[in-house]
DNA sequence: AAATGGGGCAACCGCAGCCAT
DNA sequence: TATGGCTGCGGTTGCCCCATT
């Protein structure tokens, strides 16, 4: 089946929404609701597509939305969901409300698959042979713990700092929601 | 102080599925 | 049944910021 493109690509903006369209966005969709994510962009006056638009508004722009932070009990629930499920990101989305997707898939990628992978490694080598070489291995693959204590507290150590990192007063990129609203 | 590399995240792309005609 | 339009989904990219050198 020969598709059409989604949008008329030409004179089609793209790359970071601004204030002033999120303003548009938010102000059409509040009002009139998504009828028609094709034809709303025309009607709300903005020069996108409406695929564009329509990720804009659900990943960001809808209201109830949690950014940042992720609880110990939401940070299992993706894990668990995950090993269930797989890759299905908007169905883990769903038993999380006020997560999105594309932010669990974000989050997914960037803290809990690293933090699974070190936390099967130093399960691999407590189990295996019960520390024939730990220091040695565990120091070449983190770099920068320069201590050689026992692996396990070294994940730890990684662990906290990972989920630490989550806070949103560390990681302080200001939310295009909040400039919107200034 | 400047350069560089890595991490985090928003946004884009392309495919699949559903529905109407 | 075939075709075409629309939305939803997951993978991927690329930009921005920050830490390190």
């Amino acid at each position: 089946m020969v598709r059409t493109p989604c949008c008329d690509k030409s004179g089609m903006k793209k790359g970071t929404w601004t204030p002033e369209e999120d303003r548009k966005l938010i102000a059409y969709v509040t009002k009139y609701g998504c009828w028609n994510w094709r034809q709303l962009p025309k009607f709300a006056g903005l020069s996108r597509c409406g695929k564009s638009c329509r990720l804009r508004w659900l990943n960001y722009l809808r209201p109830n939305i949690k950014r940042g932070n992720y609880s110990k009990e939401e940070e299992e629930t993706i894990i668990k969901l995950h090993e269930s499920l797989g890759n299905r990101w908007s169905t883990i989305a769903s038993q999380l409300p006020g997560r999105t997707d594309n932010e669990i898939k974000n989050h997914w990628h960037t803290n809990l698959k690293k933090r699974l992978k070190q936390n099967s490694i130093a399960q691999e080598e407590n189990s295996s042979s019960n520390n024939v070489f730990p220091r040695e291995k565990s120091q070449k693959r983190l770099k920068g713990a320069n201590n050689s204590h026992l692996h396990q507290e070294t994940v730890e150590i990684i662990d906290s700092s990972m989920l630490s990192h989550n806070n949103p007063q560390v990681n302080s990129r200001p939310s295009p929601q909040i400039l919107q609203l200034q």
